[in-house]
DNA sequence: ACTATCTGCATCATCGATGTTGCAGTTAAT
DNA sequence: ATTAACTGCAACATCGATGATGCAGATAGT
């Protein structure tokens, strides 16, 4: 590895990194011009900071990859009672992949660290349904791999129509489609 | 418009629209080259065929749509009963969206006929929501735009784990989903 | 203050994808 | 059978994205 970067040198790092997460979001096709365009910076220095675009959009999932894993940590999965645990983790992740979304959002990027991460936060997901449906939460017959596509999937939507509602209801949205559903509940009059 | 094409160049169209297909589908980014080849045809023959590259792209996702809709309206989704409707509808979409995932699964494909076709599909789908609700289906307060986006997202997850599953009990999945979530239901012992 | 590092700018080389054209051989339609 | 349409092949032009280099000026670290 090369030596410590300068103090400068991160910081264009870092606003090429969040520049690129804008930009590709919008175009995932966008060029590294536009990259650059939008980060204040000129394009030479984009491919001096990464030796090519394959390795800036490594660099742009595993810093976001990290994030998530933070976020997911931060919420105390494995500790809380499963509901509020589903709660905060949802809160959370809502959070980071509202502004992660194109790095987190693209599975080419799970190749590049070969996906340790993910296999990390999957782990933990499905650490969390295990109990929550040993401890009654969700339904005993149900097929745990299919609520973590489930899981993920509501998290995406909830994402795609974040029109100013803030993370916790939002949130909330998702525990409840994800545990009720939308039909009508038996207990209802 | 130009007159009507000769067989074999509309047989032509349909072969390198079924390659498109298949080869986007793994690889969105894939060149027009390796369309041609795997549609068995030369790349001139491709652009003989399609002006250019989004010429191609709209046919493709003009095909695609095309199905969906005929594949939606063959369900009797406004005469049939609603959860009746709602499972025949799952898995006749399911079936046209495994086999044009690509074509289907792209936002950006949606601009090219203003998405009239889409807006057709989502009236119908929320027509149906709408009538599953008065009908006491759904939740009297389900909001049914968020419902539709999460009908969509768990059609997306089905074809995503279709792992050998047939159509119809990957619908039934995606109803019972959709209905009732992964929750312990109050009702049970 | 001194030095190594970083940046912007201008320039150049390269490469792959796209799209075009002409021609000879094949195939559909009447 | 004749004709018009279609295809494959080869060749060519173009274009944009990528990436490399050198240099002068600015900036961080000591």
């Amino acid at each position: 590895m090369g030596r410590a970067l300068r103090a400068d040198a991160e910081r264009s790092v870092r606003v090429i990194l969040e520049a690129a997460e804008r930009v590709l979001a919008a175009d995932p096709g966008a060029t590294l011009e536009q990259i650059a365009e939008a980060a204040g910076v000129a394009r030479t220095t984009v491919h001096r900071r990464f030796a090519n675009r394959q390795a800036l959009l490594e660099a742009l999932t595993e810093s976001a990859e990290r994030q998530l894993a933070e976020a997911i940590e931060e919420a105390r999965p494995d500790t809380a009672p499963p509901l509020v645990a589903l709660h905060r983790v949802t809160a959370n992740v809502l959070r980071v992949k509202g502004a992660w979304s194109f790095a987190l959002g693209h599975p080419a990027a799970q190749a590049c660290t070969t996906g340790t991460v993910w296999a990390g936060v999957n782990a933990r997901c499905l650490e969390l349904f295990g109990r929550a449906q040993r401890e009654g939460l969700f339904h005993p017959d149900a097929d745990l791999e299919w609520t973590r596509q489930v899981y993920y999937a509501l998290i995406g939507e909830a994402l795609h129509d974040a029109r100013g509602r803030d993370p916790e209801s939002l949130a909330a949205l998702v525990a409840d489609t994800l545990l009720h559903g939308v039909g009508q509940r038996p207990g209802a009059v």
